[in-house]
DNA sequence: TCCGGAAATTAGACAAAGTCCAGATTGCTG
DNA sequence: CAGCAATCTGGACTTTGTCTAATTTCCGGA
């Protein structure tokens, strides 16, 4: 993968995504860094040189990315929502003194026994969090 | 169990909490219900009759419960943390729409094939969360 | 090219959750 | 009762995120 600026027009388009120019600039800070990003640090990435980039705009494509799918939210920390350019299967592990997250590939992992759904519900997404901490 | 006021003043000296009016109260308010509560319901729930505990003492008082282990976090709502009184091993059902959470129990549920943990790490606690929404 | 409307962006006011602090209360213990 | 530590308090403050009304950008058609 090659995640240019071109290359992002592409990405956001085959979403369903208009390709402006202040969207291009938020999914290259995220999927060219394959992080996990705060609202925060994404609009600080973005407007880096010079003012580019409002809150709101942040936030509003922030927001749309989720609803196309194109990218994960990780609620993790009481403060602030995280958000993920890996949309493929997998959990989380949280380091809770230094507040880094990391993939936990979903590949071997299974989870079993879960009690039947409430009737009338669909499951959105099943969220794993293994919390550590540096041992003493 | 009984939760009485009275014997919330054991439970916080088992704890090694000293029990003070307005910790009992708290503490009364959570697990007579036996319900997850945010920060705000418990001030609603604890203020009912006439103004008694101020917020800055249910957040202190929330947070003191928390590390002496009397009161488990979960963190589904980017909005706002809910505090549980059910320590014992479960995992959490969120209703994306209503916002509302439920207990599933540990009992039958198992989880396998997790990555070893990064050295010098050792785990406080695995969350796993179902998150379900009406269907259509 | 010019026009008009729809989509997108913007600044800044606002809201809600949670933190912080300095002063007041409480409750021992001598 | 005096002194001291623990606790509680109101209120200012911070941070994350939302809302809105006004502007800018984009694009298709005349």
């Amino acid at each position: 993968m090659d995640y240019t600026r071109d290359n992002m027009a592409g990405l956001l388009r085959s979403h369903d995504i208009n390709p402006t120019h202040q969207r291009i600039e938020i999914a290259h800070a995220l999927f060219s860094r394959q992080e996990h990003l705060s609202a925060d640090q994404v609009m600080a990435i973005v407007n880096t040189r010079h003012s580019e980039t409002s809150k709101a705009t942040v936030y509003n494509t922030l927001k749309l990315f989720l609803e196309k799918g194109l990218v994960r939210e990780v609620i993790v920390d009481p403060s602030k929502v995280f958000f993920d350019p890996n949309t493929s299967p997998h959990h989380h592990l949280y380091e809770v003194d230094s507040g880094k997250l990391s993939d936990i590939d979903a590949g071997h992992v299974r989870i079993s026994g879960l009690p039947p759904l409430p009737p009338g519900m669909v499951t959105e997404g099943i969220d794993l969090i293994v919390r550590v901490r540096r041992k003493n």
